[in-house]
DNA sequence: GTCACATGAACAAACGATTGTTCATGGTAG
DNA sequence: CTACCATGAACAATCGTTTGTTCATGTGAC
């Protein structure tokens, strides 16, 4: 079959475009970059069968030599389509906004590389920004939709859920929140810090501890009560009465977790011999403050973090935690939202178990009271303490690079 | 001045494109955005006489009336420009690409939250991705800017730098090294390493130290060679002779600070009172092996640690650091990288000052063999030390918070 | 020898903005 | 009274795609 009767492919017009001539290496490094047009031209074809051809339209019959000419002429050009141009004319950017109320925090930061891979696994970018109001007055949000720039939202945030909820809704487009769930049925990746707690007491009470603390987290939020409640479950489970004086809410800061410790400590009655604090932040500041009392830990009281953060392996001791799937939870809001672009079905509505238990240094028997570990009630064989594992101190694969 | 004699703005026909009318909020959230057109046919007028009042066009000449008539209009509609649509028409997205090998790690994460900041001001957006091969082989730059995303690229790496370069170059757009400096010259903005770790090394030296060590950076690298040098200028401004079995290079990390650390301590001769370490990382993995070897910090040696992360407060002890302006190279990048994109000007080319020296518990004076810290030569008065400020531990100023 | 039809590819109209150019108008100068 | 000009706004082309429709061609059936 021969050429198009047409237009004879005809050698291009004097030089392409612009510069000279493209280098042999196929991208044509210089100059305008390609576009359909050119790639018509070299090929003696329309624009119309080349764009059909390179994204493979089934719906259309085009005979293999013209087809070979185009990918051919596409190739000697490095031809890249214009993702504007597509997103303009499809109304389509496959582009995710995400949106965090901070950046240099590591539990989003990994939230964020997790969306980021998703993201890209699937032909999309992610435009990533910190949750701020804009001079205009409008949200990020908003600024991101109204702009056309994205085609769905992943959302991490602390606003109130009625005024968020609002927002999100008006601006048209899916969203998945992460990290925390609402009353209103709402698309959200979550971990569940219940679990969470629950694995952590479970530990603590195997080790032989019956006096167990809780800085727990802000009561208004999510994580909070969520985390809260598995350890209330857990000490039943375990038979043990739960001592409302041993709960503290702190911020999920490192002052917070000093403030709640100190506080724990001047605590009338029997102190605890162990300590369940919800997030391995606020932990870093409990530490603290027991080394500032002259506290051993773990000889004088076991510590757990829930939240493995790198910071866990260098904190003194190094700290027990429950790792939780931080990066898979942007991962699946990432793959959960793109899903839902593509079928039109509802967003995913996840909650994401714990990985493991991490015992690390900050945790043993307890030392004074209690036989090391012989069967005081011993725990209900039921739901297990989850996997567990034991590492070693400074090992190569839990350290973690920080090039600088 | 009466209106147009032409098109009378009729009312709008029927009603505004779909759904029920535009609630009175002003934005209409359901239905179509509003476009130029819709604003242009509410004002009676042509979408490029819209266009130019939008934009403030200040070559066109508007009646007042009109200009009245045309905002109130966009007000009306709550138009909002698509910047698809505007970027294909005048080939700029006004949208930078930030490239960083890890999103997780600290510095990164400031850096990308300062130029998200920078970028947002100009009324830019900031593309994220991280540096890894595509499928297609090409690099995520080249996708980036092929895909006509980004206007110009702000990017951290640790690739080569012929190669680097190469690649960076071919993209033809404006690009910023962040974090490195390279041999060609190039447009980058950078932390002050040498200066950092002179000021690390003069607090030593005016506590009285004068065997101090240095677990120092890769010596291929831009960074470690640099702080190696101001390592030793401060060593010969004090007159003290530097001996090379006290340099060590490491990884920066926990583990590279951590075999660092013990090399250093299974030396022969007398061993250091103080050390200089190239970052908080690995000063985290250098510290855990002094408790490992039940040595004391700061009594038995004192550390100093480059780069202030949070993660410095929460060591055992809260570790004397350099604070750098990471999230200060961030925006500095990307605002130079806007004027470049704006004005055609060269790029940035900045070395950013240390900020302060932050002294925390992990240094002293040295216990042993020299008085507390009477005139030894004294440290000459020339460039001094640098800011320098004492922190209680654990203020609420110096806390970060780490919400989950 | 037509007619219908499947085939392969061109035509053309969007998408929503920007921007160079043209055109009608009314006032003023000659 | 005509010519000219400044003014104010419309016209129209364009950016690079996608996609519905139309068109030319050659083949097979009748």
């Amino acid at each position: 079959m021969a050429r198009s009767p047409k237009t004879p492919p005809a050698p291009p017009p004097a030089a392409p475009p612009a510069g000279p001539a493209a280098p042999a290496t196929g991208a044509p490094s210089h100059g305008r970059r390609a576009t359909l047009a050119d790639v018509a031209r070299d090929a003696g074809v329309d624009v119309s069968t080349v764009s059909r051809v390179l994204n493979a339209d089934a719906s259309v019959r085009v005979a293999e030599a013209t087809r070979e000419r185009i990918l051919q002429a596409a190739r000697g050009l490095g031809y890249r389509p214009n993702v504007l141009a597509r997103a303009l004319r499809t109304a389509r950017s496959r582009t995710l906004g995400m949106v965090v109320p901070q950046l240099d925090n590591p539990v989003f930061a990994l939230a964020i590389a997790g969306a980021e891979k998703a993201a890209w696994s699937r032909g999309h970018s992610l435009l990533i920004a910190h949750e701020h109001d804009l001079p205009s007055g409008e949200s990020v949000y908003e600024n991101l939709v109204n702009a056309n720039r994205v085609d769905g939202l992943i959302v991490a945030s602390l606003a109130p859920e009625d005024a968020l909820l609002r927002g999100l809704q008006g601006c048209g487009v899916p969203f998945v929140l992460i990290n925390r769930r609402t009353q209103a049925p709402c698309s959200s990746v979550t971990l569940d810090g219940r679990e969470a707690a629950a694995m952590a007491v479970r530990h603590l009470v195997a080790l032989g501890h019956r006096r167990i603390a809780h800085l727990a987290g802000r009561p208004q939020g999510f994580n909070g009560p969520q985390r809260r409640m598995g350890f209330l479950q857990a000490l039943q489970e375990a038979g043990i009465e739960p001592d409302p004086t041993l709960i503290i809410p702190v911020d999920y800061t490192v002052q917070g977790g000093a403030t709640g410790m100190r506080q724990l400590l001047q605590g009338r009655g029997e102190p605890p011999s162990a300590v369940v604090v919800a997030t391995t932040v606020a932990a870093a500041g409990a530490l603290a403050v027991l080394h500032e009392r002259g506290l051993r830990v773990p000889q004088d009281m076991s510590v757990v973090g829930i939240h493995d953060l790198p910071l866990a392996e260098v904190l003194h001791p190094p700290l027990t935690t429950v790792r939780l799937p931080t990066q898979a939870m942007g991962h699946e809001a990432a793959l959960g939202l793109i899903h839902t672009l593509e079928t039109g079905s509802p967003g995913p509505d996840l909650m994401l178990p714990p990985m493991e238990l991490v015992v690390r240094r900050s945790t043993a028997a307890p030392s004074s009271p209690l036989p090391p570990s012989p069967p005081t009630p011993p725990p209900p064989p039921g739901p297990g303490q989850g996997r567990t594992r034991r590492r070693a101190p400074l090992t190569k694969a839990s350290s973690r690079s920080s090039r600088s």
